[in-house]
DNA sequence: CGTCTATTTGAATGTACTCAAAAGCGGTGG
DNA sequence: CCACCGCTTTTGAGTACATTCAAATAGACG
C-alpha cells in the first residue's frame, strides 16, 4: 500500500471492516491532490464533484456572506473530511470556499466514481452513513453550544477539543469559527490569561 | 396499506425507489406509537433505541443544561424524522428530551430490527444515509446563521421555512429554537410589525 | 531592516439579557 | 355566562456581552 493511503485505510476501519480486495478497490478509487499554501480546493460556485479525505496538512471551508464578510464553517486536519457536502450532494453550486492553510494533500474520489464504489463494495455505504451520522451529531452539539454558551465558554471548549487546529491556524480564523471578532477573541484570551 | 403508513412510505419514496417486498418489510418493520399532549417520548438519561418518523402531530426535542436552561434543538411536524441520534447510535443515556406538543403519531423502529431491515433491504441503508447527509447540511446551515446573523434575521427566516410550525408552536418555544429570550423575541416582533 | 499582516488595547455603541410588572388569553367551575 | 386562575406575551428600565472603529504594538518574512 502507497504511505499516502494508510490515514484513509485506517480512517475507514476504525468504523467498518475491509477485505484486501475492499482495501484495493478503495485504494484505486482514490487520487491524491496536493495543495500549496494558500491554494484554493474549491471555489464559491463551482460544483463539488468530490468526496475528499485529508492525508496531511490543514484545510479550512468558508462562506462569504453579501457584504463580504467571512465565515469559517470547518476546519479540517489529517484524517477529516471536508466537503461542501449540499454542492455534492446535490450537484448544484458551492456556497463554501475550501481552501488551503498549510501544505496539504487530500485523497479525493470523484461522485461517479463513489457511486460504484458503492456497488463493488457496500459496507462503503455504512462507512459515509455513519461518518454523516457522527458529523451530523457533532455539528447540533456545535449550533446548541454557539446559542446557548457565551463567547469565552465556546473558545475554552475549542481549546481542549481542536488544540492541533489551535496551534496551527491564525487566531482571527479561530474568532471567525467562534463567531466573534478578533477583538473580542483577544480580550478573551487576556482575561482566561488571569 | 394502512393508512397510518402512508407518510412513512411516501417520504422514503421520495428519495429511494421501493419494490412492494421492500415496502412490505417497512411496514412490517416499524410499529405506531401514539402520544398525549405533552407527554414526553423520550427521556434524558434513557437509551433511544429507536429511529422515529412522525406520521402526525408535532414533536420538540429539548436540551436542559446545568443551570436548568432549556434548548430546543429540534421542531417535527409530519414527515420528519426526530430522534436524539447520539444515543441512538452509540447507545449512550440521551442528552434530549423528546415531547410531544399536540397529540401525535410516531412510526418506529426497534434498532436491531433496523439492522436487520439494512440487510433485508439494503436500499434502505442507502435511504438513511442520504436522509443524514440532508440533515447534516440544514443543520451546518442552521450553526452558520445563528452566529453570522441577528436575531431578527433568524426569526424572519424561521417564519418563512417552517410557517407550519410557527403556528402551532407557543412564541416562548421559538426563542428558544432561535437562541433569544421570549421578551426579546416579542420586541422583534413590534419592530417587525411596523 | 522595512513592510505587511496579525494581535492587542481602548472608547463608544449596539444587541440581547435580566428582572419586574402589566396586559392578554384560554379554559374551568360556580 | 361571567369571574377567576394560570400561563403566555408584552413592556420598560437597567445591565452585560460583544461589536465597531481607530490606533498602537507585535510578529513574520523577504
Amino acid at each position: 500500500m502507497e504511505n499516502i493511503y494508510k490515514p484513509l485505510i485506517e480512517n475507514i476501519k476504525e468504523v467498518v471492516n475491509l477485505s484486501d480486495k475492499e482495501t484495493s478497490l478503495i485504494i484505486d478509487a482514490f487520487h491524491p491532490k496536493v495543495l500549496a499554501k494558500k491554494e484554493i480546493l474549491l471555489f464559491k460556485g463551482d460544483i463539488s464533484n468530490h468526496m475528499r479525505f485529508i492525508s496531511e496538512g490543514c484545510l479550512r471551508s468558508y462562506y462569504i456572506n453579501e457584504e463580504g464578510q467571512e465565515y469559517i464553517v470547518q476546519f479540517g486536519i489529517q484524517d477529516w473530511w471536508v466537503n461542501d457536502l449540499y454542492s455534492y450532494l446535490t450537484n448544484t453550486p458551492a456556497q463554501y470556499f475550501i481552501q488551503a492553510l498549510q501544505p496539504t494533500t487530500v485523497l479525493q474520489i470523484y461522485r461517479d466514481k463513489l457511486e460504484e464504489l458503492f456497488i463493488q463494495a457496500p459496507i462503503m455505504e455504512r462507512f459515509f452513513r455513519i461518518k454523516m451520522q457522527n458529523a451530523y451529531v457533532a455539528n447540533q452539539d456545535r449550533t446548541l453550544k454557539s446559542m446557548s454558551e457565551t463567547a469565552e465558554s465556546r473558545y475554552r471548549n475549542f481549546i481542549k477539543n481542536y488544540r492541533a487546529i489551535e496551534q496551527v491556524v491564525p487566531q482571527y480564523m479561530v474568532a471567525s469559527y467562534l463567531g466573534i471578532t478578533p477583538e473580542h477573541l483577544s480580550t478573551i484570551r487576556k482575561n482566561l490569561h488571569k
